[in-house]
DNA sequence: GTAAAAAATGAACATCGTTCAAAAAATTTC
DNA sequence: GAAATTTTTTGAACGATGTTCATTTTTTAC
C-alpha cells in the first residue's frame, strides 16, 4: 500500500511542524535549530530533510498554521461585533493586538522570516495571508462608499498595515514603539481617528 | 603618544563600519560576513573584535549612521513644508518613505536587526531613535490641542509606527504589503484621513 | 639598539544547515 | 518463507559562520 507509507510520512510531517511551533514558542523563531527540532519530534536530524525542502520550508508549514488560526479568531471577532463598521474595525484590531500578545513568538514569526536571497514564498503560502485584508475590506467599503474597487483594495492594505505596524513596535520593545501597557488604548484610538477621518472625507 | 593610538583605531573603526554598510547596501543585513566586511577594510579577520565587541555592534555602528541622515532628512523636509500641520506630517511622512526607498538595505537593517536573547541595545543608540518621533510631536501637537503631554507623546509613536507599518510591508514585498507604485499615495491618503479624524475628534 | 608592551594576525574551535553513503526496513519475487 | 530488490532512515561528514587566543609583528620606552 502506498497509502500506508504515506500516512507515515504525513505523521513525522506533523510531529515535526509541532516541534518546530513549540521550539519558536520557546525560543523564538531565531532559536529555531534543525537538530533540536528532530530530536524534539523523536527522529534523525537527516529526517527533516526528507519531509520538507529545507528548514525554512517547515517555518513556513508553522507559519501557515499560524495564520490559520489568525484568521479564524478574526473572522470571530467580526461576527461578534457591532453592526457600525467603527465598531467593526474596533474589534478586528483589537483582536489582532489580542492575538499578537498571546502568541508573541508565533505571530513574531510570521513577520520576521526570510527566505534567502533568491528564494520566494510559495504562492499558496502568499494566498494564506489573504485572510487578513478580507476580514476587513466590507467594513471599510461601508466608510468609504465614494471610492472604486481597487482604491478599496489599497485602502484595505494600507489600514492593515497601519494598525500592524503600531502592534509590531510595540511588541518588539523598540524605542519608537507604545509601551504595551498603552498599546489596546493607542490602536483604539488609531482606528477612532481613522474611522472619524473616512467619514469626514466622504461628507466633505 | 597615546593619541596616535587612538586615531589608528579609530580610522580602522571607521573602515569597518564603511565596510559593513557597503556590504549591508550590496548583500543586505542578512548577507553580512565578518570575513567579508574584514576583507574589504582590509584587515585580519580577528582585528574586528578589537574594535568592536561583536558584529551585531558593527550593525548598531551602522545603524546608528543611517538614524543620524534619516532624522536630518526628516528635519529639513519639515522645515520646508508649508505651516500647516497637514501639510507638515504630509511631508514627513512622504520624507520617511522616499528614504525608505532610497537606502532599502540600510533602512531595513535598522528595523530587522536583532540581538541575540538576553543581549539588549545599548541606551545610547535607543536614544538616537527619538528624532523619529520628535520630528512629528508638534505638529500633533497643533492637530489635538485637547490632548495631555503623555497622552501625545503615546499618540506621536502611534502615529510614527502606522506610518512606518505600511512602508514597512511595501518594502518587504509581503502579500499584505501595498505594491510599490501605489505606497506614496496610500501613505498620502493615510496621513490625510489620520489628520482630518484627529481635526474632526478635536471639533466634536 | 635592545627590551618590554601593545596590537595585529589567522589558524583553530564550536555551532549551524545540509548532504549523502551506508545501514535498516519494507516490499517484491520466486 | 527466503532471497533479492527497492525504499526509507540514519548520523557522520562537509562547508560556512562568528568568535577566540596563542603566536607574530609592530610600537614604545629607556
Amino acid at each position: 500500500m502506498s497509502t500506508a507509507r504515506e500516512a507515515k510520512k504525513a505523521e513525522l510531517k506533523k510531529r515535526l511542524i509541532d516541534a518546530a511551533e513549540a521550539e519558536i514558542i520557546e525560543h523564538g523563531l531565531a532559536g529555531l535549530k534543525a537538530r533540536a527540532v528532530t530530536a524534539r519530534a523523536g527522529c534523525a536530524l537527516g529526517s527533516l530533510y526528507t519531509v520538507v525542502e529545507d528548514l525554512d520550508m517547515l517555518v513556513i508549514e508553522v507559519n501557515s498554521r499560524t495564520l490559520t488560526e489568525l484568521g479564524e479568531t478574526l473572522t470571530e471577532a467580526v461576527t461578534q461585533a457591532g453592526d457600525t463598521p467603527q465598531h467593526a474595525l474596533q474589534a478586528l484590531a483589537l483582536r489582532y493586538a489580542d492575538f499578537a500578545i498571546a502568541h508573541q513568538p508565533l505571530w513574531l514569526s510570521l513577520f520576521e522570516h526570510r527566505l534567502p536571497e533568491g528564494q520566494d514564498i510559495p504562492e499558496w503560502h502568499k494566498q494564506e495571508h489573504a485572510v487578513l485584508v478580507e476580514v476587513i475590506a466590507p467594513h471599510l467599503a461601508k466608510l468609504r462608499p465614494d471610492m472604486t474597487h481597487e482604491a478599496l483594495i489599497l485602502r484595505t492594505r494600507t489600514t492593515f498595515a497601519a494598525v500592524h505596524g503600531v502592534v509590531y513596535l510595540a511588541l518588539q520593545g523598540r524605542f519608537v514603539g507604545v509601551p504595551m501597557e498603552a498599546l489596546k488604548s493607542e490602536i483604539s484610538g488609531l482606528v477612532e481617528t481613522m474611522t472619524a477621518g473616512a467619514a469626514q472625507i466622504v461628507q466633505a
